[in-house]
DNA sequence: GCTAGTTTTTAGACTTGCCTAAATATTTTA
DNA sequence: TAAAATATTTAGGCAAGTCTAAAAACTAGC
């Protein structure tokens, strides 16, 4: 159906989106892809050909109705993926990330359906994110940034902003994980650096770590 | 490390390797990758410049130690998946073919050693092939096809040689399975067709079929 | 052993996806 | 609001992998 290089583009395009109403820069998507602002032009015009993208010449570009349908279920495969090789394989929900991005465009209806029903229909992916069903609908959590609580608040870490290896790496090292409770004992006026108690432990967090967390009240 | 195609070619080179010890042929190469002599041609001086083949103008082409390497270990990625299709996600032995041939190209070392441990180590395939393991070694079986058998002859069935689609079904269609007894009840001298005895009936079938089922005595 | 037929390679071209450099459009700033 | 800065597009080119047509090399038949 669509070339590997045309999903990656898409993908990219829907994360993007989702961060503003207006549409996705040349230059944004260039970064995201890796990749130079001229080539972002040519495949942006090529998916425009197609239909999947709404495009005006430096405008920025949108997903077309049948284009965020498409990205959806990219999304939806690279999710379950995740889930598939952490919770059937022993990866670490630091070493899926690659993978999954290889997996996710696989040609298969019969595969992703029948992997959601191995993995038992998950609804969110190891990092919290959730996973569209087969026909794109999924529910958006009512969640906000650690950074955003204040003294005294407490909840649930429910997702991570950054997915990066790095990132993961250093909230397992300091033993945060998805489902846990986080209380903010103290927030720096000065800086945003948190001090948090976590079950068994208090911890100072800057603000790079606290605004790449999701908590839900 | 290497690109879709170049893995293509490796993997077909290796197949047609084994039916002969003449190098394998430009058409014979073009006929198996459905592609033009001239494509083909092109590639194998791709792939001779990098050593993963031994190739003399007009003479056929080998694969070299690095390259049966690198085919064994797509042949082993390819077949892991097939099993993982069949005994985890349900599909048929006739559907895994073509979904495998995109999953065999995923690059991941850790993917397909945890795939092997989840799958328990499975020595053969779900057509009966044998799984090389991550050294590239693998047991030959020592198995012949059922057209060779005479009259009054008895073994198991434990492959197939055409693994397509429309053979497969017609093995289901007519119950014969690998790990079934087969026994040769007669043989037609003039066209090779075998009158054949299952567990619960007896069964004709014409030399198209016999040639295609493997057979240990 | 020569020639006709077959196989293989070469030559030149096309598509996809990418690049650099240059041109053009938009936005910011003074 | 016009110049300066920034963002985006265009122009031209490159590598991978494919194709058609033509040339060259093998192989079989006499
Ligand atoms: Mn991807
Ligand atoms: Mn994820
Ligand atoms: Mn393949
Ligand atoms: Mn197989």
């Amino acid at each position: 159906m669509f070339s590997l290089s045309e999903e990656n583009y898409l993908k990219a395009i829907f994360h993007l989106q989702k961060n503003s109403e207006a549409g996705v820069s040349t230059n944004a998507l260039a970064e995201e892809m890796q990749t130079k602002a001229s080539s972002v032009t040519d495949m942006i015009k090529k998916l425009s050909e197609k239909k999947l993208v709404i495009y005006e010449k430096y405008r920025g570009v949108y997903l077309s109705e049948t284009g965020r349908k498409t990205a959806l279920q990219i999304v939806r495969k690279h999710r379950l993926w995740e889930v598939f090789l952490v919770e059937k394989l022993g990866f670490s929900w630091d070493e899926v990330h690659e993978v999954a991005e290889e997996l996710e465009h696989i040609k298969s209806e019969k595969l992703i359906s029948e992997l959601d029903k191995f993995l038992n229909y998950p609804k969110r992916d190891p990092h919290g994110d959730p996973i569209p069903d087969a026909k794109g609908h999924f529910q958006v959590a009512n969640k906000t940034l650690l950074s955003n609580l204040s003294k005294g608040e407490k909840g649930t870490l429910v997702g991570v902003k950054d997915s990066s290896s790095e990132f993961l790496k250093y909230l397992d090292k300091n033993a945060i994980a998805l489902g846990k409770t986080i209380e903010v004992l103290d927030k720096e006026d000065f800086d945003g650096s948190m001090l948090i108690q976590l079950k068994e432990k208090s911890l100072r967090i800057s603000p790079m770590v606290s605004s790449n967390i999701y908590i839900k009240i």
